[in-house]
RNA sequence: GGGCGGAUAGUUCAGCGGUAGAACGCUUGCCUUACACGCAAGAAGUCACAGGUUCGAAUCCUGUUUCGCCCACCA
């Protein structure tokens, strides 16, 4: 019988079948269980609309590293899933859809139609990123999947507006709001991108009045909107414009008079000093229009083209075709004073990159200030702890700065607000369930408001609505709050800030410990992934071509604690390849050895197998510090160190000679390979899921089911042997010298720099080493005694005095050279440290074992330095 | 205009008070019966700059330069 395994891993034929044996284990799922402690992780919801991009691969991989660490630390690991009805995003697609199979928009088949057709969309496309979540290898409990249109997750919605509703905390406004034209809704603040862009600052003459040369100039970048001024402003403490005061002015263009009034919001510095002001287009302008009762004509219709309230010859032009009309027209006329290049940032709706307007409109507004008090408290005292801990400045700039929250979007598709209109007593409330009558009046004449809500709404009962939430459920009591949340540091604001006070409101609790924030990921050079520059990586692709556990293990190899960006590209997903790779292969050498193991603990230990368990205990500690911590990277690096450079490039190699020895030392050997290759496919199953099972699936005496919820290792199990350990550091140092063609030439000179008393395990590795550089010299040449004196116990160069002949084969020359320069290097290192240790500081504050530690290497480099005038004085005669 | 982060080997980054580290790339050998997605040996760095604190600074402080983010209603 031989272990059946492939010499290079092939993740394709591995990863569904793994998957179905998890799922069908029922393994990821949990149920209350007050005998453990739950750990619960909530993931950030991908949109119905989304197909799985880099950011969802690097946030559902630290997820499932931590699940499926806690899991088997013994928690009850609950990890939610689900997905956003994602309002407007959707709506957008599905309105794209419609028009190119069928040419119409939504307003064509109206508000029915088109909800049945986006529920549709969703039956036949939601499932996508689901799958594509599976394809990461993802452990959550998909019996608890939840959509935010759920009819439960709806009763939450409603009962949260109604609560807020009923606390005053919701009002209907009229306010200049952002309104996207393409999307025909008013969207919030955050919503909003900024670009900056190379404008002009139009200088524009309004004269006195019509015909009249004389008039007052202003600076404006929107010159369209003049249509809508009501007024021009200046600062009262302006001396160049006193004399406007009580005056009117000529609005061009639209052809009307407007008065000049005084007010502290106009900037001396900026521009001429004087401002027009259009108060439905403007915030700004607004707030200055309702401190002087100014009207307030709305100009722009909400497809973003200008309506009946301009002059003819505007009307049905969007705002920027009106711009450039505009400024013909008046340059004609001689009022166009000047053109100044002017960068301002311009809004854009971040869905569809519509260029906003400002637009006075109804909409529904959320207070802020009540609920934002508690939020701030609780991250002021580490009640909920961002990592890394800088994103909490950014949080609490953002919450002491905030604006109430604009709530209503003109969307077909999403939680219509349960707000109701009397038709006969004008009653506005709200209802928990579809009412037949108006509380007030009786009338049956009632109607819901059309607006729904914004998606974020509720997002923000994320962390309790999938638990039951307003219902008392074992599930709420049990698992809320949760332990942490893992996100890109993007969604701060619209959803971070939401749920913590969501959760403070409604729950009177946080929402989690502790909010992760990942870096974004970044192409090779550093560039934001983008449709344009066609440089977006799709981890379809790269599952495809390096497998799960590669793109997962270099994504966490990567993602530090300080959350930095990460640059992904061929080369570090190769690395990460490689890793895997090498990790299937050292299972299967130890596999292939394991064939006859006697199952047990090893006993008589030799140093190289004290010293590997040593090491290996290290590492168990290192990586479950680490993870505990949420310092990913630092533990992925531990296991790579440790398992290539330690396991691998020693361990292994070292192994094959007791192995092939056979009886007490193969089993010893075996039963210590055994417990190494356990314990590192354990501690490596967070961050590479299926080859990890796959492997586990082959040890012979494995117990349990699936690796998944085996225990995760201890690190006291494993003794840490100093001895074994500093005996190892000498044997390396011979075998590297030995290896070295070079050493070779010390060696016969008699005075290698590793000479020491070796027990006879060493010198067995030692002779080892000396076969393969036998083999290697008599490729180059060299020529050897035969007969050598076996067993010796002492000195390595006595055993290698056969290499007698190699001299005649040096280049002398190159050779001196050579140790000119290693003789310099020396000679600088130690006078480095005889200054350290002449360093009366030093001596007296610095830690004693560093002290000592520059003691005995200033004696090895004072030795190396002697053999090395040795070595030259030989050379040269 | 405010705030945040980065600047360490050719490249990507780790280290964050005690003698400069890894991976990739490069040079030189090797298909050594787990792995060429590999093995071994090697070259490669004024730790951006200038001051300061310290016995000692890549590491802490203060400036400067530079790259990149985020926020902000100056028309």
């Amino acid at each position: 019988m031989s272990v059946e395994m492939d010499k290079s891993y092939n993740p394709a034929s591995v990863e569904d079948r793994i998957y179905n044996l998890w799922i069908n284990g029922g393994w990821f799922h949990s149920e209350p269980d007050d005998n453990k402690e739950p750990f619960v992780v909530m993931m950030p919801l991908p949109n119905v609309t989304g197909i799985l991009h880099t950011g969802h691969a690097l946030n559902n991989g630290i997820q499932d590293l931590v699940i499926r660490f806690q899991r088997m630390r013994g928690k009850n690991a609950m990890w939610m899933p689900g997905e956003d009805h994602a309002g407007i995003a959707t709506q957008i697609v599905v309105d794209r859809d419609l028009y190119e199979k069928e040419g119409k928009s939504r307003f064509d088949i109206g508000r029915e139609a088109f909800s049945k057709r986006v529920w549709e969309w969703k039956e036949k496309h939601g499932d996508i990123i689901i799958n594509q979540l599976k394809k990461l290898g993802v452990s959550c409990d998909w019996d608890r999947f939840t959509f935010t249109m759920d009819e439960n997750y709806q009763v939450a919605v409603r009962e949260a507006f109604c609560h807020y509703f009923e606390k005053g905390y919701i009002y209907k406004g009229n306010r200049v709001i952002n309104w996207c034209p393409y999307c025909q809704t008013a969207i919030s603040d955050i919503e909003v991108e900024h670009e900056d862009s190379a404008g002009h600052l139009w200088h524009i003459k309004y004269p006195f009045k019509d015909g009249s040369d004389d008039g007052v100039v202003i600076a404006t970048t929107r010159p369209e909107t003049m249509l809508g001024d009501t007024a021009v402003a200046v600062n009262p403490s302006d001396e160049r414009y006193k004399h406007l005061k009580g005056k009117t002015v000529f609005l061009p263009v639209a052809c009307k008079e407007i008065p000049v009034i005084e007010d502290d919001y106009v900037d001396l510095e900026f521009g001429t000093g004087v401002v027009k002001i259009t108060p439905a287009h403007d915030p700004n302008d607004f707030e200055v229009g309702t401190r002087h009762e100014l009207p307030m004509p709305i100009i722009m219709g909400p497809d973003g083209k200008l309506n009946k309230k301009v002059p003819e010859r505007y009307q049905g032009l969007t705002m920027l075709e009106a711009r450039k009309k505009i400024v013909d027209e008046l340059e004609e006329k001689g009022l166009l004073v000047k053109i100044e290049d002017h960068k301002h940032a311009v809004g854009h709706h971040d869905k569809c990159k519509t260029r906003v307007e400002p637009l006075l409109s109804k909409q529904w507004f959320m207070r802020m200030d009540e609920l934002v008090k508690p939020a701030i408290q609780v991250v002021k005292d580490k009640k909920v702890q961002f990592i890394p801990e800088r994103w909490s400045k950014v949080y609490f700039d953002w919450m002491e700065n905030i604006q109430d929250w604009c709530l209503s979007r003109q969307s077909w598709w999403g939680h219509r607000i349960p707000i109701y209109y009397c038709d006969d007593c004008d009653e506005i409330f709200v209802s928990r369930d579809e009412p037949s009558a108006c509380p007030k009046c009786g009338s049956k004449s009632i109607r819901q408001e059309e607006d729904s809500l914004d998606t974020w709404f509720s997002s923000a009962l994320w962390p309790f609505a999938t638990l039951g939430w307003p219902e008392k459920t074992k599930d709420l009591e049990y698992y809320h709050p949760g332990n942490v949340l893992i996100t890109g540091y993007d969604i701060i604001f619209y959803w971070v800030a939401r749920m913590i006070f969501s959760s403070l409101e409604f729950m009177g609790d946080i929402p989690f410990k502790y909010a992760y924030m990942t870096g974004l990921i970044r192409d090779e050079q550093g560039r934001k992934m983008s449709k344009s520059l066609k440089n977006a990586i799709n981890p379809m692709e790269v599952i495809d071509k390096f497998g799960t556990d590669a793109m997962r293990f270099t994504l966490m190899f990567l993602s530090t604690q300080g959350g930095q960006d990460i640059k992904l590209g061929e080369t570090v997903l190769t690395e990460g390849r490689n890793f895997i790779n090498k990790l299937w292969n050292a299972s299967r050498f130890t596999l292939m050895n394991l064939e006859d193991m006697k199952p047990g603990k090893p006993e008589n230990l030799q140093f190289i197998d004290k010293w590997i368990l040593s090491k290996l205990g290290e590492t168990v500690k290192a990586v479950t510090d680490a993870f505990e911590e949420y310092d990913i990277a630092k533990g992925a690096r531990a296991i790579y160190d440790f398992f290539w450079t330690d396991f691998c490039d020693w361990y292994i190699e070292l192994s094959k000679m007791p192995i092939m020895n056979g009886g007490e030392e193969k089993t010893r050997t075996q039963q210590v390979l055994y417990l190494c290759l356990d314990t590192i496919l354990k501690i490596l199953h967070p961050i590479a899921p299926y080859v990890t099972e796959e492997i586990w699936q082959k040890l012979p005496h494995k117990t349990g089911d699936t690796i998944m919820i085996a225990d995760w290792p201890n690190h006291v199990d494993f003794v840490f042997d100093e001895e074994a350990t500093s005996e190892m550091v000498k044997v390396q140092s011979a075998i590297r010298a030995i290896r070295n063609l070079k050493a070779k030439l010390r060696i016969h000179q008699g005075i290698i720099g590793c000479k020491f008393n070796a027990p006879k395990e060493t010198v067995e590795l030692l002779n080892r080493e000396k076969q393969q550089i036998e083999k290697q010299a008599r490729v180059e040449g060299f020529e050897f005694a035969e007969n050598q004196p076996d067993g010796s116990v002492t000195a390595v160069s006595t055993d290698m005095k056969f290499y007698l002949d190699v001299a005649g084969k040096i280049d002398i020359a190159e050779e001196l050279k050579r140790i000119e320069t290693s003789k310099n290097k020396t000679e600088a290192e130690l006078q480095k440290i005889e200054k350290l240790l002449g360093n009366e500081g030093f001596v007296k504050s610095a830690p004693p074992a560093v002290v000592e530690k520059n003691k005995v290497k200033m004696e090895e480099l004072k030795s190396e330095l002697e053999n090395l005038r040795e070595l030259s004085d030989t050379l040269s005669n």
